[in-house]
DNA sequence: TTGTAGGCGTTATCAA
DNA sequence: TTGATAACGCCTACAA
């Protein structure tokens, strides 16, 4: 089904179809009309790829995801969802590309194959080479997450940092004078993940600046990871009273482990860090953590992809995402004070 | 960047470069090195739009997920992770539609706008719009699980029912009278979510076969519902000695409600039923299951709809996967025989 | 071994 | 208010 054939049935001419569908001309209100009984007599949609050619735009945006066989955390899949979401909104479509190596087939088929009409870029590297791939492409696209070099391209990213510093302040102002983050994991760090690096940053500066002890470990993204992290430092590291942490899905294990050496918390023992609302409300006690908004986050990503992509001259935009951290109950004072 | 462009720069006509490109007709080495060279230089990649166009397909499928708002559970992440695995490999791009209702936007677009080349459906009702939907649109797809008139359509789909049932025998083996089934949520059953009938189905029967006594509740995907649930049943069917459930979301929550009644697993109770591996083994203790492998079926879902897109005349046909349950150490005897 | 030309289904320009 | 026609970039049958 063409839009000839639309055309022949209404005893229009195809251009007239085109116009009573676009709006893009005045139509007189019978012959719009008779087409519209065609089209939906025949059910007719115009053809994508057509509209591609001769509109040279996809209506597609691409999200480029990590690679299958790593699990998406938690606050990952609410990203993707919200940028589902938002998407859809305006109508476009979401292509998924799964790339983490820098020479992937879906990845290039992207970028280079006029596939979509801008790409957003998860879980980006201080060094990567997608970034500069998709510049010298000269495809508009959103980093979630920054280089080490970010001036020149827009992106969306979370203040981690920042955050974890809060986080160190907060219980230095509780008393605790030995504490330790419980990072993401050491592959994400060799690989020179961002929000791995810059959390370590916050955590180290600021417990200087506080003058306590701070230790920091790598932890893998599951719940059994986490719980023998947890459990190594309670018993290398006795002194340790606090946890702040980034790795929401190491939260279960950090918890079973706890739990296991009979430590209360808070009365034991505090534990804070950055997590997606649902881990946060889902620790017990409830976590007191910095919630991040993902859901927020890829609707705005999804906006500042939109505003690139019609107006390629738009000056690079940061979006620097510092969310509050909201008091539950899983920090207390430091035990023995 | 076109063909027209790098056939202009090599000295040669468009044709040669398209037939250089695809190798469906001699070219002489030297011409065809020249092309190359050109091509590297000026990074050229068909463009996919028009390729489309001319062929008449897109080299991409559709995947339709649940919409966003409700979180995927890990088995169906897992799934759309092998799905984008399998496509990848078959150089096939993924266009995700989050789509549940019937008059979606973005569904319609997938199915009439040619966006596709076919769809695999996830989370089919026993009556479903979408089925039909795509049927009358002549657009190949596969479903992930079926419609109760499931006989014309090519589906993969989990043996909830045998597994349920499969599940109640193995608890009845150990002497347990008294049982209950934890469900998928409330909503989903109301919709007519096939997993959630003929888990119940499964039940039932089983449970009657055995003549023993079975209790069946729903609970919503989410750890704090588990919880509620578990603990619901503890109080209120003080009998019931051992759980089956399909709702591996709910596993920590109920493995929380059991710890916090000093309940030990499986001394004082037993655990069971269908899940991802991965929750399977981050049970305390570990569950015994019935573990799904979603891996798998992504790639058979694929594979499946590139048979069905290749040749649209070939049969409907019917993977209906019944993976053997593990044995591990979440069920034990009933207590007090 | 290579070139020419037509058409895939749309949109948009130019005419009427 | 409407129609004819020329692209968009690619592939491929037909010619040479």
């Amino acid at each position: 089904m063409n839009i000839g054939e639309i055309a022949r049935r209404a005893g229009v001419s195809r251009s007239t179809v085109s116009y009573a569908l676009s709006g893009k001309r005045a139509v007189s209100e019978a012959t719009r009309r008779r087409i519209q009984e065609v089209i939906d007599e025949l059910d007719y949609r115009p053809n994508a790829a057509a509209r591609a050619l001769k509109e040279g735009r996809t209506r597609t945006i691409g999200l480029v995801i990590p690679p299958a066989g790593r699990r998406l955390t938690d606050m990952q899949l609410d990203f993707v969802a919200s940028v589902m979401d938002a998407a859809a909104r305006a109508d476009l479509d979401v292509l998924l590309s799964p790339s983490g190596g820098d020479h992937d087939r879906s990845f290039e088929r992207v970028v280079t194959g006029r596939r979509v009409d801008g790409v957003i870029l998860m879980e980006i590297r201080l060094e990567d080479a997608r970034v500069t791939r998709l510049q010298q492409a000269a495809v508009p696209f959103v980093g979630i997450g920054r280089t080490a070099e970010p001036d020149d391209m827009t992106w969306v990213d979370v203040d981690y940092a920042g955050l974890i510093a809060r986080c160190v302040h907060h219980l230095a102002d509780l008393g605790h004078r030995h504490i330790a983050l419980i990072n993401r994991s050491a592959e994400l760090a060799a690989a020179g993940y961002g929000p791995a690096h810059r959390a370590l940053t916050g955590f180290t500066e600021a417990v200087a600046e506080r003058g306590i002890d701070g230790t920091d470990v790598c932890c893998g993204d599951d719940i059994v990871s986490g719980e023998s992290c947890m459990r190594r430092i309670l018993e290398t590291q006795p002194d340790v009273t606090a946890v702040a942490t980034i790795n929401e899905a190491a939260l279960p294990g950090i918890q079973r482990a706890l739990e296991q050496a009979d430590m209360v918390v808070p009365r034991d023992f505090s534990v804070t860090g950055v997590a997606a609302q649902h881990w946060a409300e889902n620790f017990r006690p409830p976590l007191t953590a910095a919630d991040v908004l993902a859901t927020d986050m890829g609707a705005r990503a999804v906006e500042l992809l939109i505003e690139k992509i019609s107006r390629s001259d738009t000056p690079p935009r940061h979006l620097l995402l510092t969310p509050a951290i909201s008091l539950r109950s899983s920090t207390g004072p430091a035990p023995g004070r």
